[in-house]
RNA sequence: AGGGCAAGUUGUUCUAUCGCCCCGAAGUAGAAUAAAUUCACUUCGGGGAGGAAAGUCCGGGCAACACAGGGUAACCUGCCGCUUGAUAAAAGCGGGUACUUUUCCAGGAAUGGAAUCGUAACAGAGAGUGCCACAGAAACCAGGUAGCCCUGCAGCAUUGCGCUACAGGGUGAUAGUGAAAACGUGAGGUAAGAGCUCACGGAUCUUUACAGUAAUGUAAGGAUUGGGUAAACCUCAGGUGUUGAAAGACCAAAUAAGUUGCGGGUUAAGGCGACCCGUCUUCUUCCACGCAAGUGGGAACCGCAACGGGUAGGUCGCGUAGAUAAAUGAUAGAUAGGGUCCCGGUUACGGGAAGAGAAACAAAACCCGGCUUACAGACUUGCUUUACUU
RNA sequence: GGUCCUGUGGCCGAGCGGCUAGGCAGAGCUCUGCAAAAGCUUGUACAGCGGUUCGAAUCCGCUCGGGACCU
């Protein structure tokens, strides 16, 4: 697996925007997710989290995976990530606002482990999900 | 004209909304700082994947380390000329040679010539070694199974020719085989035979002349006349220092100048990043004993190895695409082309309808060139097939 | 990003140019009242495509698949 991104919300924002601040980067903190974070799968994404003590700008920081072993093709897995990074952006807000009441950081990583690459649909539906249940 | 195949060229449109990466400018009662300034945010402007970005099969740039010299090994390449940054190699273009497809011509045959299609890792098997299964008499300094011929001896037969067995010798014409069998045809010759000899033809090597930059070709002369395999070992010639951007430079942070072992002066250790020759380098300090050479001892120091510990963050390298877990997407709509159906028409084509709608292969991670592989649609060329008309 | 190894029946695994060993598994038969065990018999493979060679699993090239290493 390789892929990762995060996302970072300023202050009070409201958009549905996807900076660099709100990825996930940090080589020790991915170690670290996924030693201990807890997991959770949603066909066709698998999602680990954990609440972190680190102080970031934004409420939570997120990346996509798409193992290369399911996809054998870069133009495949960027093609994916990029689905999915979309469905987060268009519907991190609620989780946001939920996160910033509660005064919580977060780090997220969503790994896709489907069989086969599926629709944005698709993609987004399951998305929604997961964001639901791990908030 | 349609379909199919092959090769080459090309290889993707517009609008809106929400977003992504990089650069620049301006602004902010924002954050950090003494300040310069940096960061953040907002607005505006500009730029943002490919012909293969792929496979990583070649080469170059670039970088670090190494480097007196000779030889060996290993690896790569192998007709000639020109071109590109690139002597060699790779690639492109042209040429040569060999083989091959088709057609034609000459010949009794072997074979040769001309045109044309295609192929070639295209130096050497007149240096050596190895291998050539099965079949076959024989598979490589050829052989002797059958056959043919000669001689000797024995037997049979006999007017005579002869026949059979054995022994010795000659022979390579005939022979099933095989991927491959010892130049082809004819004549002479012989006991039978043979390039043994001759004629014509073929092949290999070579000398000279001429043509060509060259590979090579042509002619004449001479010598020779038994295979294949070098993508088997190998020989010859040319080339190659090693490692690669995870190269490398700088900064910051952190930790323990930690532990153990071995070595540190003569037939010692180490370097010359494979090996050898050869050559070069290293020839310390303290303590005890001794006049000295030297001996003994531990420690320091140096080198190497193992164990253990810490950090694994930034800048540069790095680009008017450009990150450092890696940017081009999503949604909605519109068209071009194509597909389906209906009508007219012999086709070509023309008109109309509904619904779908940009869908091939695929996404840069230092850069450039070549090769290979993948690929819808469009265009061009060639081949093939079908239909219609003449 | 770079470097390298590897691919033989359903599975494991020999085979350094001449009909592709062997074991396990499968099928049939023998044996048994039935089965197990045992014995006998039998089917099935060189990843794909080209090239070199008389002949290729083996040598060479390309493609595809699997794996390892370098920070």
């Amino acid at each position: 697996m390789r892929k990762s991104k995060k996302l970072s919300l300023p202050i009070k924002d409201l958009s549905n925007t996807f900076h660099k601040q709100e990825r996930l980067c940090s080589k020790k903190q991915m170690d670290l997710l996924f030693e201990k974070g807890k997991s959770q799968t949603a066909y066709p994404i698998k999602a680990v989290y954990l609440e972190t003590p680190v102080d970031l700008k934004h409420p939570v920081q997120a990346m996509f995976v798409v193992p290369k072993r399911q996809f054998k093709r870069a133009h495949d897995r960027n093609k994916l990530k990029r689905r999915m990074r979309e469905a987060y952006r268009l519907n991190k807000k609620k989780a946001y606002d939920t996160l910033l009441l509660k005064d919580k950081k977060m780090i997220l990583a969503f790994i896709y482990i489907g069989k086969k690459a599926e629709e944005y649909s698709v993609i987004e539906r399951a998305l929604i999900k997961q964001l639901a249940i791990i908030i």
